[in-house]
DNA sequence: TAGTTTACTTACCAGTTAGTAAGTATCTTT
DNA sequence: AAAGATACTTACTAACTGGTAAGTAAACTA
């Protein structure tokens, strides 16, 4: 079975850039209408509440992530790379594209705002994310490529809240904050070679 | 001169309270107007336009941290106990206050959105903030009590990251993510004694 | 005490929000 | 070829948004 249109899929691919750009609470169903040059019914008919819409983009990132962390060329390089193709992915490629911040910046910053099934969805992909940063870190300090004290899923919480809050605040600060704050995070997590 | 009302200050304490708690974005004259028991219209006297009032909100927030930093008491104390006050009054304060994220966070995470003239006052407050925290972060390593390599500028920007990422986060993962990830972020910095 | 300023209220407005009901063209299945 | 499902459009709504113009009561000033 193929499907004759893709409409469901581009409004997600919008809205998903748009809750980067701006927010879950500061995009409308008249913008996405518009810009795809459909009705604002369409976008309805696809997900009929706004919480059905905020669930699909945030249910759809969490499987993307999974998808990408268990590709096969994942499980051939060390954490360190491991960690270093995360970055780029998730947080440089963003600042890229006019300083969209990752879904769990964004979903946080307005998290009491977010309807209550989008909540729970973003929970679950943070859940995810953070179990998986711990599992990399974890393994790069068995491996010596990365230097910490503490537990694992405690330098994951640092580590997740500080690129998370840097690309935010590269939004004041400009790419230069970025690159800064980024480097000195690194540097103090890897193992000088 | 004393003034007859307060009024003005109500407003600029609640507006900043919901703009903690919900966003600048997420909150209108009408919720400001029905808390305080006024008309919509007595807020447009006090702030004509949502950018008067933002400008307003960041620009007492900024003179308030100024007052704050440059207190006599705060002259007396060694770097290390001005890095902790500032991170009770200013995260650990909010924390308890059905985490509230901090005016920077908050601020960053809607950038774009934000009115012209308030994102200026916005660059103006994080940057007295990342001054003061690169003064208070290399005065501290000068006298053995902080331990980091590279610029106090790059640690500062790392520190504020981390922090105003972690409130944000602490919103998904509760009040014990927000303990453990600041109380991570300190042992790394601070010189065990 | 008359005039002016301050701090509002009353009564609007045009634009936007998420959401709905009913209709239609096209494809798929029987 | 008929019946039903799919993917929309047309046309609408009630609630809310930031913002304004005109009026008013009290306080301050000349």
């Amino acid at each position: 079975m193929t499907t004759r249109t893709d409409t469901k899929e581009k409004i997600l691919d919008l809205a998903e850039a748009l809750m980067q750009e701006k927010g879950f609470g500061e995009f409308s169903y008249a913008h996405l209408s518009a810009e795809l040059n459909i009705k604002n019914a369409a976008v309805h008919y696809h997900f009929p509440s706004k919480e059905d819409l905020g669930k699909a983009i945030i249910e759809r990132a969490g499987q993307r992530f999974l998808d990408w962390c268990q590709q096969e060329s994942m499980q051939q390089v060390t954490a360190k790379e491991r960690l270093s193709a995360f970055m780029d992915v998730y947080y440089r490629q963003n600042l890229e594209r006019g300083i969209r911040l990752c879904l769990v910046g964004s979903s946080a910053a307005a998290f009491p705002a977010l309807p209550p099934g989008m909540q729970q969805e973003v929970l679950a992909m943070t859940s995810q994310i953070l179990e998986w940063l711990a599992r990399t870190l974890e393994e790069g300090r068995e491996n010596w490529e990365f230097n910490f004290n503490g537990s694992a899923r405690a330098m994951a919480g640092v580590f997740l809240s500080a690129i998370s809050g840097a690309l935010q605040l590269s939004r004041i600060g400009g790419e230069s904050f970025y690159a800064a704050t980024v480097q000195q995070l690194w540097n103090q997590l890897v193992v000088k070679t």
